[in-house]
DNA sequence: AGCCGCGATATGTTATCACAGTTCCAGCCC
DNA sequence: GGGCTGGAACTGTGATAACATATCGCGGCT
């Protein structure tokens, strides 16, 4: 590697290094794993190669790659035709996915209540303004809602420093992101936001506390709250 | 669909659906699975794309689609040099890949208690009753008893009716395999064979009796002792 | 003798192409 | 008119080749 091939801004060495150390097929499973978990796909939505290499600009092979990838995270699902689609999310599928979140985050918030630090919590705390903030405004942007949403969580995740728990937990996220924009969008929302503003506000309090059966239990609330909101809107098979 | 291409053996035309209805790349990740599953490549062990397609008499392609899939799934590790080996185990990881276990499969032995069928339950004693002649020969075979012993398992797994965690799971066992049989391989592995032998029966006599907690205890003393037998080792990093 | 630079080798990445199975629609026969 | 058949278009799979980068070793310079 040499120094030759100028490829960054800013004036000194140190300021050159990172040029497009990233590959094609890891920006298309980005590309596609946003999607995905901000429900922009619907499920059932069916999904092929080519026109999403032509879509992306690319060759089909990146997009092979990511789809590889998604579809053993189970964030996509490869038919016995060998086509791929987003998921279905059947009432039995998700009441399953739920049970497992209640276990492992719940045992990861419980873990950060434990060891969390002053400044960890800080960007909690700021993180919980922000969605306290977008709810307020008269018309809150649900992308922005979900975004700040998904970082409080796992802020607080990451403080349990358990990263292989982490990466589950992650996985189970993008399980259940389609369904969840997918209602989230488009029925009323103002309900289960004030509840999960409710909740993130005991959780928030319980990790000041260091209280870990407390925070648990804030999560749990937020957890069923927003699973039974998604249970009656009806919409799974 | 034609019948044309008469390819497979026995009369009748229904007994010639599903013929090698297997990718190659579904192929070559089930053998690199089984390979790491039954701890026959140890950790930090690197393998090229090239080596493997050679090895099994493909090209590149069914190769890297197996080595994405296991990436994703931890099963491999991709170095920033986008190299992959195997995944080097440390002894932080080890014990959080435990507590999560204990959690998961914990849940699963439970749920499993409440509702297993007597069919089920003769199928898992029939392995346990396998892999108890296995141990008692002379000279028991490794690779054996590592099948017999997963199969044990996750058969009480599959009688929870948990797909989602099910899957979770067999994630957690492809992760902790190499380091697995790479110790169980090579130490004197006696003792730890007859706790293993132990908890077995326990966890089988209270599936019996319907007794989920205790089956959770019995299944929490396997994992434990044999984690601690993988600890006391040395040889985690 | 030690260190730097350069090139050879190895390896992952991407593109392009050929092939097989599937799907879908038009046209034809009954 | 309806159902079946035929082919055309579509789509995933596998192979091969071109390319970029990393690694290692050799040779020359200091």
């Amino acid at each position: 590697m040499g120094i030759s091939g100028v490829g960054a801004s800013g004036t000194g060495i140190g300021a050159l290094d990172k040029v497009d150390r990233e590959t094609m097929g890891a920006r298309v499973y980005r590309d596609l794993r946003n999607l995905i978990m901000a429900g922009q796909v619907s499920p059932g939505d069916r999904l092929t190669i080519r026109t999403l290499a032509a879509a992306l600009g690319t060759s089909m092979m990146p997009v092979r790659d990511a789809i590889t990838r998604l579809a053993a995270e189970q964030a996509l699902e490869v038919l016995p035709n060998r086509t791929v689609r987003v998921p279905i999310m059947t009432r039995a599928r998700f009441e399953e996915v739920r049970t497992i979140r209640l276990m492992l985050e719940g045992h990861a918030v419980e873990t950060a209540a434990a060891i969390v630090t002053d400044e960890a919590l800080a960007r909690i705390g700021a993180l919980h303004e922000e969605f306290t903030a977008e709810h307020n405004t008269g018309d809150p942007d649900p992308a922005a809602l979900i975004r700040i949403n998904k970082d409080f969580h796992f802020r607080i995740y990451e403080a349990a420093a358990m990263p292989a728990l982490l990466q589950i937990i992650e996985g189970l996220w993008l399980q259940i992101g389609p369904v969840l924009n997918f209602d989230l969008r488009s029925k009323s929302k103002r309900l289960s936001e004030r509840v999960a503003l409710h909740h993130h506000g005991d959780l928030l309090d319980a990790l000041g506390r260091r209280d870990g059966p407390a925070a648990r239990a804030a999560l749990a609330g937020d957890i069923v709250s927003a699973g039974d909101f998604i249970l009656r809107c009806g919409s799974l098979v």
